[in-house]
DNA sequence: TAGCACTCTTGAATAGCATTCAAGAGTGGC
DNA sequence: GCCACTCTTGAATGCTATTCAAGAGTGCTA
């Protein structure tokens, strides 16, 4: 390969990188996967993957862009749905990555990267939550704050997995109690 | 030292590490805080630490349990206050340890010794919540997952901060909502 | 066809990590 | 003076992410 394989190659090989990446992260966990272990399930040396990123943390912001790319292509037949249904949507979506979102948590301050991203990531969701729930007819404000609630809802029902009854109480208690009141 | 220092000197001994350790990991992160340096600056060699504990995850064991046996020290006083004071008592009581709430979540799925602390305090909590919220004229059911709420938005909070404006206007909406309907 | 420039891959090395092991020092009881 | 127990340690192990310098592969240009 030479010079132009800039646009083609490199893509397709981010692409198989990626996806064996978040899927040894998803079984095994982002720490307990190591790079020696990615490199060899690619066939390739450990320090191979450091042409491609610049760290094993950024190599992570790749496939949570990667992930987080594909469930948004979703995001326009959803928009018109009610709040309860968008966040089941949501659990549903990231159910399999659960551990990953504890993982980023965790490494918000010792990884300015993942810090970005995670950032970026909240102001991206509670945007098109406080979206919807305008359009449902709360006030600026009790929307912010009601994205914000729903927000740590997801990521809770995600890092403490319960039954579909105790899921479902919760999610239907918050859409009833963020709409039916003064907001 | 020898036979009867058992109950005496351990403790001691064990108090003073676990101090040192719990400033390390609420200053720098549990991972990046190794052995050696809790070493260094306990003036011992690694691996004495690992006369006292058997791994470096059951220190942070011993550093949650001791943290958390102080705060419950002023649960008695805190029994009879409203549910929201009793969730902002929580925020103050481990804003300074909010690190250590994604540290311990990110290592639920590795380690086993995590988990189990990480559920018993779960449980214990909620129950507390319930009981509040029952006192409160909660039913038994609606109780339950008003708890599981609380507790993720505590959860949420501390690891997301926010305004104290912003952090008031949650556990309001919270504790009005909690409250106000069928429940 | 030779050579340059660029992309990509690698073996080897580095420094740090949690942890283990075998040896020994310190101390109270017999 | 010896035994049993508590506590500490130097040294080693195998793992980790990451770096470096060297080189292979390939297209463009002269």
């Amino acid at each position: 390969m030479a010079k132009n394989n800039r646009d083609i190659d490199l893509d397709v090989k981010k692409e198989e990188l990626e996806k064996t990446a978040e899927r040894l992260f998803v079984t095994y966990g982002y720490d307990a996967t190591s790079m020696s272990r990615l490199a060899k399930e690619l066939g390739v040396a450990p320090n191979t993957l450091y042409w491609y990123y610049a760290s094993k943390d950024e190599l992570l912001v790749g496939v949570l862009n990667r992930r987080l790319g594909e469930s948004i292509k979703q995001l326009p037949s959803l928009m018109g749905t009610p709040l309860k249904s968008q966040m089941n949507w949501a659990l549903q979506e990231f159910e399999q990555s659960s551990a990953l979102v504890n993982t980023v948590h965790a490494k918000l301050d010792q990884s300015p990267v993942i810090r970005q991203w995670h950032d970026q990531f909240h102001r991206f969701i509670e945007a098109a939550v406080i979206h919807t729930l305008k359009a449902e007819g709360a006030s600026d404000k009790r929307a912010s704050m009601l994205a914000t609630v729903g927000t740590f809802l997801v990521e809770g029902l995600l890092s403490h997995p319960h039954s579909s009854k105790q899921q479902e109480d919760i999610l239907e208690w918050f859409s009833i109690n963020a709409l039916g009141d003064l907001g």
